[in-house]
Order: structure tokens, then sequence, then C-alpha cells
DNA sequence: ATTGATGCAAAAGATTTGCAAACTG
DNA sequence: CAGTTTGCAAATCTTTTGCATCAAT
């Protein structure tokens, strides 16, 4: 497969999501603007973490007709509908990630270089499922943040 | 054991514990003020979790020369120290809590009430650390939170 | 005395909000 | 058309910073 043909492949399936992304806030009676799909467009298109400020910046090299306040409203109804998850970076900011044909992942940050390793481990959840439930606690999400240096920069040392 | 002779053995551990970071700051050459040992008393005699602005007004209640660029400056100095520790709380708030005579534990943080309920789970610790170690990362730190409804809150739905 | 710590008020960074105008269904 | 959504700028909220003054060692 050519890198070209690649790439296609990987636009088709963004936009298969952008859509179902679409008729999901249809359903939910929100209306569907130029903005809004821009917006979920670029986010979902955006494979790495990203801040609700780079989000803007990168949609308005698509189309400045895009204001901050929107980026910040459509990316809490994002948050809300479960398109994007957002997790604190521990320093006081906030980064985002679409969760769309993305299963579910944890966080290890440097604290070096501030590379972000996603990983993940089933028997990790079920104890968090089952700590909450001796509890009475319901999750609805949960963030596991693992801080520290990464085998590159621990390496560098 | 009468409530008064409890709360007196309480304050002398608090004390100790004051005492304790005195001796670690001073061994790091900082200095040993009167706001700072205020700060820490204050925090230390906290057994919930509190904002920075919470403990600005904790410590303003006793003693007016206190103020806010200290309390945040202290509170960063005893981070550092390993004496609180603190919490994002997912709404872009933060919360700290002391660490000192208090094993490790992690969060479950209550969206309807916002009440912090503290969980202990070692085999959780454990799978933290071999899943690090399997990819090279080193953890210094670790943050986790269960977001959801506690029982009150669902019985109450 | 020296040098670090404090208070103040201003600055900064991130996010939210009020409101008139523009747009969607 | 009615009711949402947007853009703009001002407002919030939390934390940080510059700098003259104060205080611990």
């Amino acid at each position: 497969m050519t890198r070209t043909a690649r790439n296609a492949n990987r636009d088709d399936t963004r936009d298969l999501e952008v859509v179902a992304v679409e008729s999901a806030m249809r359903r939910l009676g929100v209306r569907w603007t130029r903005q809004r799909r821009l917006i979920t467009e670029v986010a979902l298109g955006n494979h790495d973490h990203f801040g609700a400020e780079e989000l803007l910046v990168l949609c308005q090299r698509r189309d400045p007709r895009v204001s901050r306040a929107t980026v910040y409203r459509t990316l809490a109804m994002l948050e809300q509908a479960g398109v994007v998850e957002g997790l604190d970076t521990g320093d006081g900011g906030r980064k985002f990630e679409h969760v769309v044909g993305h299963e579910h992942h944890d966080h290890m940050v440097c604290r070096r270089c501030g590379a972000i390793l996603e990983f993940r481990d089933d028997e990790l959840e079920r104890r968090q499922e089952a700590a909450a439930a001796a509890r009475g606690f319901l999750i609805q999400s949960h963030s596991l943040k693992l801080f520290g240096l990464c085998r590159a920069c621990r390496e560098r040392e």
C-alpha cells in the first residue's frame, strides 16, 4: 500500500467518525454548525494529546471563523458526549485526546521531557471497579497517571 | 479516655510532626519563619482536603500577617518536601492533603457533592509498578482518581 | 550585616460569561 | 421564524512574579 493510499484510508475512517459524532449530536437535539464540524474534525484527526489553545490554532488554520470561546464550549460538549477525554497534566494545564476508535488506556507522564505514554492493564481496571463497588461508589470515569522518567530520559541521565 | 485528653494527644502528635518538618527544612538550608510555621501547623492540623485559598483563610484566622503569595510559596515548598500532596480535582481546581503520618492512598471523587473518599489497594500499586517496569518507566509518583457518584448521592438520585 | 522571605499589587494563564448579531432546523 | 450558537471582549479564578521592605541567621 502506498503512503497516500494509507492516508486516504485514515481520512475515510476519520470522516466516518465525524459523521457518527454528528448523528449522535443531532440525536441530542443540538445543532450541527460549521464550527462544531470543523472542531470535531480537527480533534478526531489529531492523534496526539492537544491543548485547547492548540486546537484553536489548528482550527483557525483551516478556517479563521472560529473563536476561542467556541472551541472551549465545543470541547466541553465533546467531553460530555464521551468523544474526547480531558486529562490534567499535573502542571495546571489540561490536555485532550479523542476517544473514538481508541480503547481506554492510562498514562505515564515524563516529568523531564513531557512525553506521554499510553498503557493499558485490564487487571488494573477490574481492581478499580472492585474497590469502588466495595464502597458503594459508581465509577463514571477515572484517571490514572504515573509521573516519573521515561526510558529515554533515564538513559540520558 | 476523655474527649479533651484525646484532642490533647492529637495536638501533641501534630506538634511533633511540625517540629520534624522544621528540622527537615532547616537541613535544606531554608529559614524557618513565623508564617512557614503557621502554615505548616494549619496544613498538618487539617485532616481534610483543602484548597490553597481555604488554607489562607484558616491561617489568617489565627494570624492575619500571612499573605496569599506566601501560602502558595510555602505550599509549593511543602509539596516538594513531600509534606503535603496536591491533587487535581478534575474541575480545574487543586486540593492538598498532608502526607505525614498518613499512608499512601488513592481517591474517589464524587461529581455531584464533591466528596473525596480515600482508598488503598496494594495489588493496584504492584500492578502499576509492573506496568511501568515493563516499559522502562521509573515512577516517581502517581495519581489515581475514580470520578463518579458516592453512595449517598446514588441513593439520593 | 547578609541574604533569603514576605507583602502587595500587578501580571499571567486558562477558562467562562453576557450579550447582540448570525445562523440552524 | 424561533430558538440556538457564535464572536467578542470583559470578567473570573487560580497561581505567579517583581520589587521594595523586613527579618532570620
